[in-house]
RNA sequence: GGGGUGGUAGUUAAGUUGGUUAUAACGCCGGCCUGUCACGCCGGAGGCCGCGAGUUCGAGUCUCGUCCAUCCCGCCA
């Protein structure tokens, strides 16, 4: 053994002494979180991942040399106490730590490493800009609330391989060096050396490997498997991600959904403490688009929209009419019942802002009281034209049609419409306080739409992925109708949050050409990017069908954080690089060479 | 690619209509202190005001550009 490693090795975490340990002699291996030198006596606090001791050095104790050696340790220097347990005086005692009711009084210390002086705070009062957080990930992960976010991840994780190896689901690991697969996203790509001028991608999910293990006859799969996407980032969404991917055989929705509820259920019981009620309800895409406008809604809270276009037929107001000539308009109406001035005007002006965004001309509002009504929808809306609204909307969320209020009213394009009346909810909720944060609320959303038309290319594009089944009724309408053939495919949300979507695949080749050929795919295409795929379902494919969750994603609502960041260890920067290693970053021309590749990126400046 | 917010000491922030030596707290260094637990008290060091131009007698402050972080749109299930 050399002489670095001879160290006072534990006996014991910093979080485990208690009362009855007095007088047990211990050695605490740890950093310093604090330090208090009274002179006369110093205290220090002993930090690991399991708590935090008070060490009391007392020079009726320990010699001269050890008591000076005490009073120079700092903040995060590492060193090995020896001492024995004593139980402290009543005052002495302190509640806010688990070990608080006792301390080591030292016989000596060993400072095993110093520390320079922090670039970032470890103490939660004041928290230091993510940029330096990022840069010193090393630092920022000895904080206990990220540790206990990694504690609680390795927790969920660990419970969702048992749940599922308790359902009969086998583990199989599929390749991080693939064949780009066609979700959408833009692939990362690895090039080969041996190959010149090819490429690999990571994949976007194991969506192909585990469609071909049930046709293998593995019946049930799960991985919990990483996935990369090049799209640019948000709070939610990460380059590389990670999901419980699920696939079975001979299925239907009806036999997967109490399997994947379960799931749910077990670990919001473990780590929320909170009983899901179950089954979960089932919406329909449809009903979530008319009356969240999103399809995956929060419903913690009421607030339902409607779409009222019908009932404002023939309206001569300008930014109705306009939006009711538009071929792909709509107009829908939001109503708060209540004191019509429940709203400041900053907080009606930040409404309109929001319309804005999603690039409506602005948002109708006004106010009913029993004084008449204000502003736009007093100009814009007819009596009876408001009355049916308010009548229709009061019908959808409970309310009388006769209340005061606030009336939104939202015209322009079906699209622009949705995304800016379902964000203005959101924000309603808000600012209303109508959102419990301690609430979770889950529901399936069924019955997508196969195709969405895609203007720029003028064709249709798989809404999921081009391997989801339509429902059996639908099946012939595939190439005669696109438009209207709804698919067995399914979200489960919470909290407004998609936590996982999936699908009953489609295990007949037929079915698959139809498919497509629908979105344009040539035979020839489809034989090029999805041959192996044709073929394995040509040998005697089983029904199957499968799903994938966002474990980031039920983590974060787990540990109630908003960035996904918060619950992964080395997360990326909004612009996709690694504060900490400097990843991505430029390899000598010797590399390139190897894999035969130039660049064109313009030189920078160094 | 576009919009919002932010960038001042190791850290977190303040910084007036543009004005002379850029403040405070925590941390760091030195001194004092025997029951602290955000220990206390006294003293000290520490600044490319993100970077680059410009306006001006004079810029942390005003203008333009640029980089980084973050939130959002586009993008992405």
């Amino acid at each position: 053994m050399t002489s670095a490693q001879a160290f006072w090795n534990r006996t014991h975490t910093c979080g485990e002494l208690r009362d009855e340990h007095n007088d047990a002699d211990v050695v605490l291996n740890g950093w310093v979180d604090r330090a208090r030198d009274l002179g006369g006596l110093v205290f220090v606090d002993v930090r690991d991942r399991y708590g935090i001791t008070q060490v009391l050095f007392d020079p009726a104790v320990v010699d001269d040399e050890t008591f000076q050696l005490a009073g120079t340790l700092r903040g995060e220097f590492v060193i090995a106490v020896r001492g024995f347990v004593r139980v402290r005086d009543g005052a002495q005692r302190n509640a806010n730590t688990a070990t608080g009711d006792v301390e080591i009084v030292a016989r000596g210390v060993q400072l095993l490493t110093r520390s320079a002086a922090l670039p970032i705070s470890l103490k939660g009062d004041n928290e230091t800009s993510e940029e330096l957080r990022l840069k010193h990930r090393y630092l920022d992960l000895r904080r206990p609330e990220l540790q206990s976010k990694m504690l609680l991840r390795h927790e969920v994780t660990l419970a969702t391989r048992n749940y599922f190896h308790e359902h009969k689901f086998i583990d199989v690991e599929t390749p991080i060096l693939t064949k780009s697969t066609p979700e959408g996203a833009r692939d990362y790509l690895v090039p080969s050396r041996v190959h010149p001028g090819d490429f690999f991608a990571l994949p976007q999910s194991p969506q192909l490997f585990k469609q071909i293990l049930m046709i293998s006859g593995y019946d049930r799969y799960m991985q919990i498997a990483r996935c990369f996407r090049d799209e640019d980032l948000r709070a939610d969404r990460q380059p590389e991600f990670t999901q419980v991917d699920i696939e079975m055989a001979f299925i239907t929705k009806d036999i997967l959904f109490p399997i994947l509820e379960g799931w749910v259920a077990r670990v919001w019981k473990d780590f929320a403490g909170v009983e899901i009620p179950l089954p979960m309800k089932r919406l329909s895409y449809a009903t979530v688009m008319e009356e969240y406008g999103v399809d995956r809604p929060d419903l913690r809270f009421g607030l339902k929209l409607a779409t009222v276009s019908d009932l404002l037929e023939g309206t001569d107001a300008g930014p109705l009419a306009s939006a009711l000539a538009l071929e792909d308009g709509t107009i829908k109406a939001l109503y708060l019942p209540g004191e019509p001035g429940q709203l400041s005007r900053k907080q009606l002006d930040g409404l309109t802002e929001t319309a804005k965004q999603f690039g409506l001309g602005g948002l109708l509002w006004g106010k009913v009281s029993n004084d008449g009504v204000s502003g736009a929808v007093k100009k814009f809306l007819t009596e009876e034209q408001r009355n049916a609204i308010l009548e229709r909307l009061g019908e959808r969320n409970g309310f009388d049609a006769s209340s005061t209020g606030i009336l939104l009213v939202s015209a322009g394009r079906t699209g622009q419409v949705n995304d800016a009346m379902s964000r203005i909810r959101v924000q309603l909720g808000n600012d209303l306080g109508l959102i419990s944060p301690s609430a979770y609320e889950f529901a399936w959303v069924v019955d997508f739409p196969a195709f969405g038309w895609n203007e720029d290319e003028e064709r249709w594009d798989p809404l999921h992925h081009p391997f989801t089944s339509p429902i059996t009724e639908h099946m012939g309408m595939v190439q005669s109708d696109p438009g209207n053939v709804l698919t067995d495919a399914y979200d489960m949300v919470c909290n407004g949050y998609e936590l996982g979507g999936g699908s009953i695949r489609i295990h007949d080749p037929d079915v698959q050409r139809a498919v497509f050929s629908a979105i344009g795919l040539t035979e020839a295409e489809a034989r090029a990017k999805f041959g192996f795929l044709l073929d394995a379902l040509s040998y005697g494919a089983p029904p199957h069908g499968g799903i994938a969750f966002g474990l980031d994603r039920v983590v974060m609502l787990l540990a109630r954080t908003e960035a996904i960041r918060e619950v992964i260890a080395f997360p990326k920067t909004q612009k996709a690089s690694c504060l900490m290693t400097e990843a991505p970053n430029a390899v000598d021309d010797a590399q390139m060479g190897e894999l035969h590749l130039v660049s064109t990126a313009p030189a920078k400046d160094a």
